[in-house]
DNA sequence: TCTGGGGTCCTAGGGCGA
DNA sequence: TCTGTCGCCCTAGGACCC
């Protein structure tokens, strides 16, 4: 059996720990820069939507007394290793999903048992971190999924612990889902399928592997049978990451190739950085640009380009070099810029590098990397720059409504008062 | 005025060699 | 030598996830 834990409104649930006070109360949180609602208590959820711009919903928020948290990903990303550390004690087969969703395989143990042992991961979970969860269990993957929208759904009834272990339990559960809310259906399919009558999870999986397969390719057909029962969807234990990325929004429209090449530099020293900190180097690199979509009125342009590098290499110096390279490709003068990203692909470990006949990474660059990776731990982020970055320029994302990390900055830890 | 960021997987279609 | 076909690889982009 499969069970798939997810925590409640997680990035809600992980303010609400030190902040025991605003249990009850709506709370929203907001995307870097403050830009979007990307989550909501329950308390919330009818006045706020989803993936909203906050600016549009400052009435809402003082109208409904919504607390409002900017994203700290540093306190939500350590309470999410809580999680998946105590959920690791009950089963050894662990797929970690995101940062707030687990499979687990359950094994050896008897089906009348089953529910017992998610109401006791539940309960010890809830002491360990203070994160409820909610755990649906099924013989296979999406039908997990399937049973933890019920045990959420219907909390008060299912204790938020719900298994589907039988033939009869599987048709009602499919019946009731609706077809966009099944996992992998996104919101171009579900408008197809309802085209074609196909209103429901259980109505999809009476169309033929034929059919399906057709129309929405092997994904399709893959999920298909795990809904019916056949386990298709294995669980995926060890992720190493294919790419690691650096993406962000500017603060205004640039229009000048060199306000976006120094956005674009520092983006690839950011990817640098993450690919040191994992021991890898990339081969490929990818650098997109885009206006803002958002404005109608402006004309539009969107390009991304691959530059495949000529040696596996993490420095931050070659790759600036490289994402230049790209960049020059891409750029076109006439353009409102409104965001840029840089993707480190094809990544490899450090140790496995394989020395090319003529070109390869710089050898010198491997210490003077570790020594810069060192001065900016010791004197604060991003202090030590190359000379194509701005040096005046400072991160200033808008954060107005940070919690503080009370969890991983001991000058941030909570303080009781007596 | 102000609309996030980081991922994965798949397919279509072109280039190219057998 | 020319041409058609097949399969592989690559890129760009779509769709989905959280």
């Amino acid at each position: 059996m499969y069970a798939l834990v997810d925590c409640n409104n997680f990035y809600a649930s992980c303010e609400r720990v030190f902040r025991p006070d605003l249990k009850g109360k709506p709370i929203v949180i907001l995307s870097n820069n403050d830009g979007c609602v990307i989550a909501r208590s329950n308390e919330a959820k009818p006045y706020i939507p989803m993936g909203m711009p906050a600016f549009k919903f400052r009435k809402e928020f003082k109208g409904h007394q919504i607390h409002v948290f900017s994203s700290n990903y540093p306190l939500y990303g350590d309470l999410s290793n809580r999680v998946m550390t105590t959920l690791g004690t009950f089963t050894p087969e662990i797929e970690v999903y995101s940062i707030d969703e687990a499979f687990l395989k359950l094994e050896g143990i008897k089906n009348n048992a089953i529910e017992e042992y998610g109401n006791k991961m539940r309960n010890v979970v809830t002491k360990n971190t203070g994160i409820p969860i909610s755990i649906g269990i099924a013989p296979t993957k999406a039908l997990a999924k399937v049973a933890n929208k019920i045990a959420k759904k219907f909390s008060d009834r299912t204790n938020s612990v719900y298994v589907i272990d039988d033939e009869e339990k599987r048709i009602k559960a499919l019946k009731w889902l609706k077809i966009g809310d099944v996992w992998g259906i996104g919101r171009r399919q579900a408008i197809k399928l309802e085209d074609r009558g196909i209103y429901t999870a259980y109505d999809f999986t009476l169309k033929s592997d034929a059919w399906v397969r057709k129309r929405m390719s092997v994904v399709g057909l893959r999920l298909k049978q795990d809904l019916t029962g056949v386990p298709t969807l294995k669980l995926d234990e060890v992720k190493t990451r294919k790419n690691i990325a650096t993406t962000r929004t500017f603060d205004g429209n640039y229009e000048d190739y060199e306000q976006v090449r120094e956005r674009v530099v520092t983006f690839a020293i950011s990817c640098a950085e993450k690919l040191r900190k994992e021991a890898s180097n990339c081969n490929a690199l990818m650098v997109s640009l885009r206006t803002n979509r958002h404005r109608k009125d402006l004309s539009q342009y969107r390009k991304s380009i691959i530059v495949k590098l000529p040696f596996p290499t993490n420095s931050n110096i070659e790759l600036s070099k490289f994402a230049i390279q790209g960049l020059e490709a891409i750029f076109r003068v006439g353009y409102a810029y409104k965001r840029a990203g840089i993707i480190a692909m094809d990544i490899t470990p450090e140790k496995e590098q394989q020395l090319a006949l003529f070109n390869n990474s710089n050898p010198k660059h491997k210490a003077l990397m570790k020594a810069v990776d060192q001065l900016n731990l010791a004197i604060g982020e991003q202090k030590v720059k190359l000379a194509s970055q701005d040096l005046e320029r400072t991160w200033k994302m808008k954060q107005e409504h940070l919690s503080p990390r009370y969890t991983t900055r001991l000058d941030e830890i909570i303080t009781i008062h007596v």
